[in-house]
DNA sequence: AAAGGTCCCAACCGCTCGATT
DNA sequence: AAATCGAGCGGTTGGGACCTT
């Protein structure tokens, strides 16, 4: 498309930064802010281009970045979100205040990396390399990771609209009551990670790639064949015979809008349909069965033996987000 | 002490996306 | 609708720091 070059090269100085020119950067953006990086440099008078200035403010100059060496609960943060994100850096940087992309990016290439092949665990996918036991799907990491928010939030979705059959059986309880209600809150806990800035960057990167979800290690989503958002659009998941070797493509036309209505229906595996007249043992079941896979499928969980989900479930506290708070106090005995 | 190898990170490069013309 | 621009993102690299022999 006949893209022009970011700025005239001649002339300009490349390298490193001198204390003077970062000084001068400073000063500029300081008292004059940083509108247009590509006039700055010529404005604030630097031998530098745009792209150059931007890199330096954002990476190294700007007064909230946070120096020094990573604590073992930003590493920790780093490998979940990484897991669930992929190589995401911007998406991951917003997670860890005054911590910049490049910066992640660089500690997980030269840290994070090897110690995940350390362990055995394949670092795009975090799931045991080709040496271990656990064969995933054949989708690209980045699909996988869609595949595991989508999963989650199709559940979150039914959930509500499993939750709307349910007549309440405390009348006084209001529906708006979070703490006292932690079967709904958990949807709205997961609603919040979705409307937050990694449920954003999902979103967008969902819309460059068909939606694969694989869910082989999910019984509930192996039976969740079909379900309504709040739009009232279906979101199709077709069994498939061989899920080890065939994740279930689900084309997904969903919206962003919970599920509320009255007629919303999921339906199980059998081709049977949870109605309004199911009990609520089965009701029950449902719930149990959903929010461990979830978790799961969120996590990565790695299996017995992992603190994994003790951890993330202090991340998300000191965020003010938890999903499915009473459910990881249950599991984190695992 | 010196040479060679490895590690680490700041900076660059190329691409994509959204906005604008 | 097409072209262009500006910004941001992720991958890659150059070179200094550090380690090993």
């Amino acid at each position: 498309m006949g893209r022009a070059p970011c700025c005239d090269k001649q002339g300009l100085k490349k390298g490193p930064w001198t204390p003077e020119e970062d000084e001068i950067l400073v000063e500029y953006i300081k008292s004059n802010g940083y509108g247009s990086w590509r006039s700055l440099p010529k404005l604030a008078g630097l031998l530098r281009c745009g792209k150059s200035c931007r890199l330096r403010w954002t990476n190294y100059l700007r007064p909230d970045i946070r120096r020094g060496p990573f604590t073992v609960e930003e590493e920790k943060t780093i490998i979940q979100l990484h897991g669930m994100l992929g190589n995401r850096w911007a998406a991951i940087a917003s997670q860890l205040p005054g911590r910049t992309d490049n910066e992640i990016k660089n500690f997980w290439n030269t840290h994070l990396k090897k110690r995940l092949v350390c362990m055995g665990l394949d670092p795009q996918t975090h799931c045991k390399n080709s040496t271990g036991s656990v064969a995933k799907s054949s989708a690209s990491p980045s699909t996988r990771h869609m595949a595991q928010w989508e999963s989650v939030r199709l559940e979150a979705e039914a959930r509500l609209s499993k939750e709307s059959f349910i007549p309440n059986p405390n009348p006084s309880s209001s529906s708006s009551s979070s703490s006292s209600s932690p079967k709904k809150s958990d949807s709205d806990y997961f609603l919040r990670i979705w409307n937050s800035d990694i449920g954003e960057s999902f979103r967008r990167f969902s819309k460059r790639e068909p939606m694969v979800v694989a869910c082989q290690s999910s019984p509930i989503s192996q039976a969740s064949t079909s379900t309504k958002c709040g739009s009232g659009v279906t979101i199709e998941v077709a069994p498939s015979s061989d899920v080890a070797d065939r994740p279930e493509e689900v084309e997904c036309k969903s919206c962003s809008r919970s599920a509320g209505g009255g007629d919303d229906a999921v339906e199980g595996g059998g081709g049977g349909s949870l109605e309004a007249s199911s009990s609520n043992e089965m009701m029950a079941e449902m719930e149990d069965l959903s929010e461990e896979t979830s978790l799961r499928l969120l996590l990565d969980f790695p299996g017995p033996g992992s603190d994994e989900m003790g951890f993330f479930q202090g991340q998300m506290m000191m965020s003010n987000i938890s999903l499915f708070p009473t459910l990881l106090n249950e599991t984190s005995s695992y």
